[in-house]
RNA sequence: GGAGGAGUACCCAAGUGGCCAAAGGGGGCAGACUGUAAAUCUGCUGGCUCAGCCUUCGAUGGUUCGAAUCCGUCCUCCUCCA
């Protein structure tokens, strides 16, 4: 069952688009070893219950665990129940609220359904920090401790920073890298994946293995993806994330909203491109033989296409055109049925019907739409409160992409 | 246990009795332009029955004609000393 590709395309496979192996030259003799026995290497990647919302960031580490499989690789996903159970202190403006058992469970489950949707489910294994953690009385947690030193924390570059900022760091919180280290001793891992912010934790692992008398793991480091924004790290709670469940249209939109400068980044580690063949498409956009809008709409399209098969990047593709280049617009228009309550004498609320629809929080900002001629009736602008000349299948829109179909 | 500092709109941050719905920045939204929801420029950004009115400055109770600003109490966070 196991492979027999030659180590050095192996690397090569491990290294794509990575920030960072420590160190290559373990990870060759791993392989080495591994393919001599027989025996796939152990490939973990720690996942913290508390998002279960898999989005393009999270999938560049899944992605890499993928390819490492379709070698032969075995990999553990370690949900870090325990930690989510306590609380993630890191961030330290808000202290998260700690998960209970059962919350935990569902979010885990959720993320299983969407992990699967990227790697493969025949050479994964599941487990709970929990199992192990929780079974750690407090002289085995004394014993951890004395692994390593206050000094040796604090060159954690976070740590340092709060430290030397006189800023609180909480003596839970040094537990943490080390539950981490910990958690690679009790499923015996090869490698650990993770992004860049995760250097401290992942050679935490290796020196806590080394302790419990095993073989270091391999740190092989993924860059962190930047959002739709361009400048912040892709996370949900900043809102400039492109999920995997996302619809085609909003996957394809979201992706051509990214600046220029990130396409690259993104061929790179969103897609399964050949690294060659990005090379070619970045040299040909300096040159000025391919337009930056043209790759970018290819990116979007190879993104949407991995997560929702080909027919339906396409779609979502022409609908962009029309609605964007053309300035025209989709296809599927949602109906709504305006209801009696915003008719007025003097015809429809149009303050009611944009706040009724979604396109305005409150009446005041769909005012103000109005006032800056964000809003059309059948493309022709409108800044009227109050409309009475609205008729069925009249198209409303507001800005450039809402669009609804009214039935009065 | 003791001493001190801080809590302002989505976020950061000014404001220390009226001119404050509250500077500035970020973010967001919109408009123009375009090569796209990139970039750039401009406007808007508490709510409402909108040229006016109502509610906001940790909570609460006061002082005052009038408070984000002064006083009391409480809550939360932080720093230093022990």
């Amino acid at each position: 069952m196991f492979n027999m590709i030659p180590i050095d395309e192996q690397i090569k496979i491990a290294a794509k688009g990575a920030d960072e192996i420590i160190d290559v030259d373990d990870l060759k003799a791993k392989l080495s070893k591994a393919q001599k026995a027989g025996k796939p290497l152990i490939v973990k990647l720690g996942l913290d219950p508390t998002a279960p919302d898999i989005h393009l960031g999270h999938a560049v580490v899944l992605r890499k665990i993928r390819q490492l499989q379709d070698l032969g690789h075995k990999a553990v996903i370690i949900i870090g129940d325990f930690t989510g159970m306590i609380g993630d202190p890191s961030g330290r403006s808000k202290t998260r609220p700690a998960l209970t058992k059962k919350e935990v469970l569902e979010n885990a489950r959720t993320y299983e359904e969407q992990i699967f949707k990227i790697i493969d489910r025949e050479k994964t294994e599941v487990r709970f920090n929990s199992e192990w953690l929780g079974a750690l009385n407090f002289s085995d947690v004394i014993g951890l401790s004395s692994k390593y030193t206050v000094a040796r924390m604090l060159e954690r570059e976070d740590f340092k920073k709060r430290f030397e900022g006189h800023e609180s760091i909480g003596i839970h919180e040094f537990f943490y890298p080390l539950m981490q280290g910990y958690d690679s001793v009790a499923i015996k891992a090869d490698i650990e994946l993770g992004g860049t912010d995760q250097r401290f934790n992942l050679l935490m692992g290796r020196t806590i293995q080394k302790d419990y008398g095993q073989e270091s793991q391999i740190a092989l480091m993924m860059p962190l993806l930047e959002g739709t924004d361009g400048v912040e790290k892709m996370s949900k709670s900043l809102g400039n994330y492109i999920g995997i469940y996302e619809e085609p249209d909003q996957m394809y939109g979201k992706v051509m909203s990214i600046p220029d400068e990130l396409m690259i980044k993104y061929y790179e580690l969103t897609t399964d491109i050949h690294p060659d063949e990005i090379e070619k498409i970045s040299n040909s956009i300096k040159d000025g033989s391919y337009h930056p809008r043209d790759a970018k709409m290819r990116l979007a399209r190879e993104v949407t296409t991995l997560y929702h098969g080909e027919e339906a990047a396409k779609k979502a593709e022409e609908q962009f055109k029309a609605v964007f280049q053309k300035r025209g617009m989709p296809d599927e228009i949602p109906t709504f049925e305006i209801p009696e309550n915003i008719m007025t004498p003097e015809g429809v609320d149009m303050t009611r019907l944009l706040t009724e629809v979604g396109f305005a929080p409150s009446t005041s900002q769909a005012r103000r739409l109005l006032n800056q001629g964000a809003v059309k009736v059948n493309g022709e602008k409108t800044s009227d409160l109050k409309n009475s000349s609205l008729k069925n299948n009249d198209i409303i829109q507001s800005g450039k992409r809402n669009f609804i179909k009214i039935r009065l």
